[in-house]
DNA sequence: CATGGCATTACAATCGGTTGCGTAAAAATC
DNA sequence: GATTTTTACGCAACCGATTGTAATGCCATG
């Protein structure tokens, strides 16, 4: 079975010291001889000594870990982020636990709800697709631990979160189509409610009003964005008639799954249908044609959420002073949606 | 600042009770009564009680808590193995800590000393692309804590692994392709030491020794099946004089990325160059033609490997008697392979 | 030789649940 | 009504590291 395990008592008693010394030693606390340091450090090894986080978080009362709560783990987007955040993270010396809602309110609720009992000492949030309100995070308001929103959001919330211009972006996106001469242009994307979806929809529709051009309601699709939901809509753009130019996808696999379903049906892309997506995603360069996106730089948003959080663990700032902060995002123009050349 | 945290002392003194009365109502135990019970619930909500894993953890010597190491995070299969093993152990109430290695053995390392630190129950890992042995999980074996392997696992190691036949995947592709009049057939791979390139290689090599065609290393590609490697893979291809007839890739987005890349020089796919990937991601529908693959049950993976350990952990079983478990899986045969039409 | 200063180390309380064992009171048994 | 059994709860010793404060020893200074 199980050995026992050993302790700094151990330690203390085998080098007939005390273990507040043996505790100071491991800390590499410069109030303890340099020899005894050494020493207690050999020991330690020898006796194949573990440190036991449990006692020290009780006793420290803090945790040295930050949670994570991601809507997903699949997209490359949040893998980046993911990295971002662990660079971070692990040069400040934080352990990283991370969980993910699968979009679903109530697993997001349950995630946080557990890393609050584990004591997280910040959490860095990315909210699912049927978050309404942020009731779940009350805890940590309430015990005033630090968090943390990036990329989808709660609007109108005073709390401190890393975004892209998602309205810039739909703007952007839409513009772009339209210059190319589209002017029947799909919009198919998620619940609006959802910060970036209904901000890249604001941008839609402001582009298309600046443009002149009116909006139709029959060419908004709102879905989930999944395989199965996005076959439907490809299938349901070919019944529109007469035929949309143009598809504004907000999500890079769902526009390969309908550019693959509109290309069977005889539609050319971007000859009859121009279409782009969003999140520049490996696929992108794989479809063909290959895919316009807007690029979102998740590396960095991991990055600018993780050094805020942990330089105000660190007391170094406040996030109470910083409430948005936004992150640079570029349009990338493929042949998906070219159709004049230059 | 934060607020005294209650403890269940607070929770006790408010009651009249002893602490001891307190610790087991909250656990749900039958020898307190109804009446007190509900008593501590209640007082527990109002006066804002968390529950203390650390105290727990310490006086219990245990965490309730599964690690769960990783080679990356960002496919299909893993994501689905996953969702398997949360599942499970979500059932059985343990916490999931997930780390991922990134395929490096140092980082592999690192986490693996870091989830012993954090004293989780058991362990769940697939290797990275560059680990050649197991010494760094020896303080798991030596404290006698359960450590199962999946997918990526070190052959000829006596330690309990869920994997699937690796051989008989890359025979049977092999043997389709050369069903498929295929003779000179291309393998795009990474490290052999690795067990699932490895098996997946030696089942190749057989399907064509089996079938009388000789073995010609030229066609062994060894990379590491990222973007860039396999854009030069195919080049690489490209130059082989005869051009061979198939490519059999152990990873489905380095399939696409190479059939991307014979298509801009004008290679028919599958007329010219058959080709297959492995792992049936969601990516293989995309690509045109539609990828041939092998189907790998991500999620029955996880479920089987999560399953063992908690059966073990739970004293229902004894890893040490089941030492490898074999899932199936199942060749997918897409347009990417088919030259002749039964 | 006494005293002050500095470098080291020890003491002991503390963090918050958990649990074996003991006991008191209530219920059941004869 | 006395005795046994049940039910319900309390006592107190843990688990292992941290840290404020006290104490020790040493050297230098006057």
């Amino acid at each position: 079975m199980t050995k026992k395990e050993v302790t700094i008592y151990d330690i203390a008693r085998n080098l007939g010291i005390s273990t507040s010394t043996v505790s100071r030693g491991l800390q590499n606390d410069p109030v303890v001889n340099k020899n005894t340091r050494k020493k207690i450090v050999d020991a330690a090894k020898e006796l194949g000594y573990r440190y036991n986080n449990f006692a020290s978080s009780l006793r420290k009362q803090q945790s040295n870990t930050i949670g994570l709560i991601v809507h997903e783990l699949n997209s490359n987007f949040i893998t980046s982020v993911l990295a971002g955040i662990e660079k971070v993270t692990t040069a400040a010396g934080y352990d990283l636990i991370i969980a993910h809602s699968s979009e679903s309110y109530t697993k997001e609720a349950a995630n946080t709800l557990n890393l609050f009992h584990k004591r997280v000492d910040g959490l860095i949030a990315s909210l699912a697709f049927d978050t309404n309100d942020l009731s779940h995070f009350q805890p940590y308001f309430d015990k005033g631990i630090p968090v943390i929103f990036f990329d989808r959001v709660e609007e109108n919330s005073n709390h401190t979160s890393v975004v892209i211009d998602n309205y810039k972006c739909g703007y952007q996106v839409t513009q772009h189509l339209i210059e190319q001469g589209c002017k029947r242009i799909v919009h198919i994307t998620a619940n609006l409610k959802r910060n970036v979806y209904g901000q890249r929809y604001r941008g839609y529709k402001d582009a298309l009003f600046d443009n002149g051009i009116p909006l139709d309601k029959k060419l908004l699709l709102v879905n989930d964005l999944s395989e199965k939901a996005s076959k439907e809509a490809a299938l349901q753009i070919l019944s529109i008639k007469p035929l949309p130019d143009a598809v504004f996808v907000t999500n890079d696999f769902a526009a390969a799954v309908c550019i693959q379903i509109l290309k069977e049906h005889g539609v050319s892309i971007p000859g009859d249908i121009a279409v782009a997506g969003f999140n520049n995603d490996a696929i992108c360069k794989i479809v063909e044609p290959q895919l316009t996106t807007v690029d979102y730089p998740g590396i960095d948003m991991g990055e600018i959420a993780a050094r805020s959080l942990v330089n105000h663990l660190k007391g170094l700032n406040n996030l109470k002073q910083t409430n948005t902060i936004i992150v640079r995002s570029e349009l990338i123009i493929r042949a998906s949606s070219l159709r004049k050349t230059h």
